[in-house]
DNA sequence: CACAAAAACAGAATTGACTCAATTTTAGAA
DNA sequence: TTCTAAAATTGAGTCAATTCTGTTTTTGTG
C-alpha cells in the first residue's frame, strides 16, 4: 500500500524535527526562521506546513519526547517508593525536575508554556495539556501507593493532593524557567520547603 | 518645564489604551490590529510604538489595571478576615477569582499569561512578575494575622505556606482560563478541595 | 520674537509566519 | 508498461507586527 511514500513521510518528519532541534539550540526559537528551518531539512516551507500545522508544533513534537521520557523515569519510583514520604515525593520530583533541561533549553520551555496558554485548543496545545494531565496523574498514583503502604493517611483526598502538589511544582518551574540565572538545586531546594508543609500533615 | 507635551502624552496614554481595551474586548487580542489601535486612537502606528515597545505591553497596562484592583480589595479582607482558617482563605481568594474577569476576557489572560512568560524581560514581563509575588505576599500577610489571632499554628512556615497556596491558585486558574466553557463556581470549588487539606494541617 | 536642540510623530519599508494555486510524485489498476 | 487519481511538494504571495528615517512640534534661550 504504502512503502515508499510512508518511508519518505517518516524521514522528512525526522528531518524536521532534526533541524528544528539544532537551530532552536542554537538560534532560540523566535531566532529559527522557518525558511531555515526548510532549507537545513531539504524540504520546502509550504511541506513543512503540510507536516506541522504551525511553528509552536514543531516545539511542540520536541516537548512530548521530553517529557514521555520524565513519564517513563517516574514509574519506577512509583512502584517501588522510598520508604518515607518525604523522600518518595522529592525522588519522583527531582526526577523530573533533573530531566528538565535535557534536550530543552529554558527558552524553549518558556516557548512551549506560551504556546500552550496561547492556543489551548491547536494540537499543541491539547497534547501539552495532556502531559500535564498525565503527570498530575503519576504523582496521585504516588499517593495511592504510599497510602496502600501505610505511609501516609488513608483519609487524604488523594486526587486533590496530588493536583495540589504538580500544580505547585508546576508553577515554581515556570518561574524558574523564566529566570535564566535560576538553578536547579535552588529549584529543589524550595518545592522540597514547600512539600514539607504537606508531607508533615499527611504522613501516619 | 513640560505643561503641553506632558498633558499630550498622557491623553494619547489614554486614548492608546481605550482604544485598545474597546478592541481587544470586540475583536480579541489576535484580532485587534495596531493599526486599527492607531486609528481609532488618532495617532500613527510609529507613535504607538512609541509609548509601548510591543502590543503585548499595551495588553500588559491593562492587566496591571485589573490586578491592582484586586489587590486593593484583598486589603480589607487581610485586616480584617473571618474567624475560621477555611473561610479567610476562600474569602481572599475568592476575591481574587471573582474579579478576574471584570476587565479582561478569557482570551487577554491566554495572551497576557503567555507572554509574560515569553518575554518575562520585557517590561510587562516583568510587571506581570511583580503582580503575581504582590499577590502572594498578600496570601502570606493573610497567614501571618492568622498566626496573631491564634488560628494558624505559630510553627507553620508561613512564606512558604502562601507561595504554595498561591501557586495552587493561580494554575488551576490558568487552567481556567484555558477552558472557554470552564464556570467560576467550578474553579471555586476545585481550589476549596485543595485548601482543606492544607487547612486541616495548619489550624490550631 | 526668532532659533537651535530635543522630543515626538508619521507612515513607508522590512520581516517572518503562514497560505494557496500550480506542479510533481506515487500508487494502483488496466 | 501506461495511465489516472490521489497525495504531497513547492515557492511566490499575503498579512500584520515591528523598525526606520525623514519631518514636524515643543521647549528653552538669547
Amino acid at each position: 500500500m504504502s512503502g515508499l511514500r510512508a518511508r519518505q513521510k517518516a524521514d522528512r518528519h525526522r528531518r524536521i524535527i532534526e533541524a528544528a532541534a539544532a537551530l532552536f539550540r542554537d538560534a532560540g526559537y523566535e531566532g529559527a526562521k522557518i525558511e531555515t528551518i526548510a532549507a537545513q531539512a531539504e524540504v520546502s516551507v509550504g511541506t513543512i506546513y503540510n507536516y506541522y500545522q504551525n511553528k509552536g508544533d514543531i516545539l511542540g513534537a520536541i516537548v512530548s519526547m521530553e517529557v514521555n521520557e520524565v513519564l517513563n523515569a517516574g514509574r519506577g519510583v512509583v512502584a517501588n517508593p522510598p520508604a518515607n514520604v518525604g523522600d518518595a515525593l522529592d525522588t519522583l520530583l527531582g526526577i523530573y525536575i533533573e530531566h528538565s533541561l535535557h534536550y530543552l533549553s529554558k527558552e524553549m520551555w518558556r516557548q512551549a508554556m506560551a504556546i500552550s496558554t496561547q492556543l489551548p485548543d491547536s494540537p499543541f496545545g491539547q497534547a501539552y495539556t495532556a502531559l500535564d494531565r498525565a503527570l498530575t496523574e503519576q504523582i496521585r498514583a504516588l499517593i495511592v501507593r504510599l497510602q496502600a503502604l501505610g505511609l501516609v493517611r488513608r483519609d487524604i483526598d488523594g486526587p486533590a493532593l496530588g493536583e495540589l502538589i504538580f500544580n505547585n511544582m508546576n508553577m515554581m518551574f515556570i518561574e524558574f524557567v523564566k529566570r535564566e540565572e535560576a538553578r536547579i538545586a535552588e529549584l529543589r531546594t524550595a518545592i522540597r520547603r514547600q512539600n514539607r508543609i504537606l508531607v508533615a500533615a499527611i504522613g501516619v
